[in-house]
DNA sequence: GTCAAAATGCCACAGTGTGGCGTTTGCTTC
DNA sequence: GAAGCAAACGCCACACTGTGGCATTTTGAC
């Protein structure tokens, strides 16, 4: 990530500490047995955690398992608001997603495959994905132009689409340098689909 | 609808009652109360239904809230399979959409954007929401062509992305026979969207 | 060393969704 | 029309998620 200066406080690192063995562990657990089918008293268990302490985390037990996910988007608005923005806006849109896999670390890598998978069994988890990813939508619209430009929704509508075809390509593989030529396929296919006839 | 010949027996005319009036009073009571704050136990009581027969009719609290825009998608289906699949594909999926508004009735009409008002304030429906959105485009993808096709996953993202537009721009007012425009309107954008430059 | 703030753990509760089981209700057959 | 049968229902108990209150421990600051 960018700015996550190493936390001064004792207090802080133990806290992150907790955070952390959450997000790991949620990964094990669920993808061994499940996402749905696991109690999150399994978790809290495994880190040795009240169910309060839990919730003063997270929001809720979807919202450990797409840690990964809410990652990706956080960067990439970082690296959309650092970026000049010129020419056709689905290149800086698919130049954005670039630099923005660029800056993830192996760690992310071993991490965001699984929780892809996991979203993929889980329905509930798919909504929550689903829904994260409209509110990453609109403030993407916000960053690029006119919010009530129709254009631009459905630009960004499309990007988005685009992306998760790119994942699609990507996942069984999983192979990490893989992933921006997935990207570039996905958004090369962009103007002739709409082409595309029976 | 297409095949809802009025059930023959009077058990399912009684059953079809109650699911009428839990759908028809959940759109009530959520849309007075909001959905998110209202507990299930308030519709039962007022429905005069057990949870346990409830929970027979429906899936979920979302499911019974969420009937308008499954029937939308169903009678999609429906369209999709009657039509002669034949030129741009994009222009496929735009008819099939206004041939099935045509098909809707009075009552949905005044149910479907209700609906919609819901949706958009409870994070929780949205999620659902989003994720039937997502089987059904599966269900499009496969009757419109191969499913590995990419440029066809993209068309039908594209083309739905261009629906939920028509749909924020339909919402606001709500006169039924706008709609039609509005989707003309959001699938003649798709070409210039691509085109967007910042 | 002391004190205030923050984080945690424990407890109780509301709400959703499921399964078992006895009872009612409508359908069928004689 | 009466008996038998199957479907639907209601009641009860339970598991799981998420929230609020409150006492306790830990940490940072003076």
């Amino acid at each position: 990530m960018t700015t996550s200066g190493p936390p001064a406080t004792l207090r802080e690192r133990k806290k992150l500490r907790t955070r952390q063995a959450l997000e790991e562990t949620a990964l094990e657990i669920f993808g061994e047995h499940g996402f749905d089918t696991t109690p999150l008293d399994t978790l809290l268990e495994a880190v040795e955690v009240s169910r309060r302490t839990f919730f003063r985390n997270f929001r809720s037990k979807e919202d450990v398992a797409l840690t990964a996910v809410k990652r990706l988007w956080s960067e990439f608005l970082d690296v959309l608001d650092e970026t000049a923005k010129s020419g056709p806006l689905a290149d800086v849109f698919r130049d954005a997603m670039l630099t923005t896999l660029d800056r993830m670390d192996e760690d992310w890598y071993r991490r965001f495959p699984a929780t892809l998978r996991l979203v993929e069994e889980s329905p509930a988890l798919d909504g929550h994905s689903l829904r994260h990813c409209a509110e990453i939508k609109d403030e993407v619209i916000r960053r690029l132009g006119d919010p009530g430009r129709l254009e631009l929704r459905l630009l960004v509508e499309f990007c988005v689409a685009a992306w998760h075809c790119a994942l699609d390509e990507w996942l069984p593989g999983c192979a990490t340098g893989e992933l921006p030529g997935c990207v570039r396929r996905a958004f090369a296919a962009m103007d002739a689909s709409l082409r595309l006839e029976a």
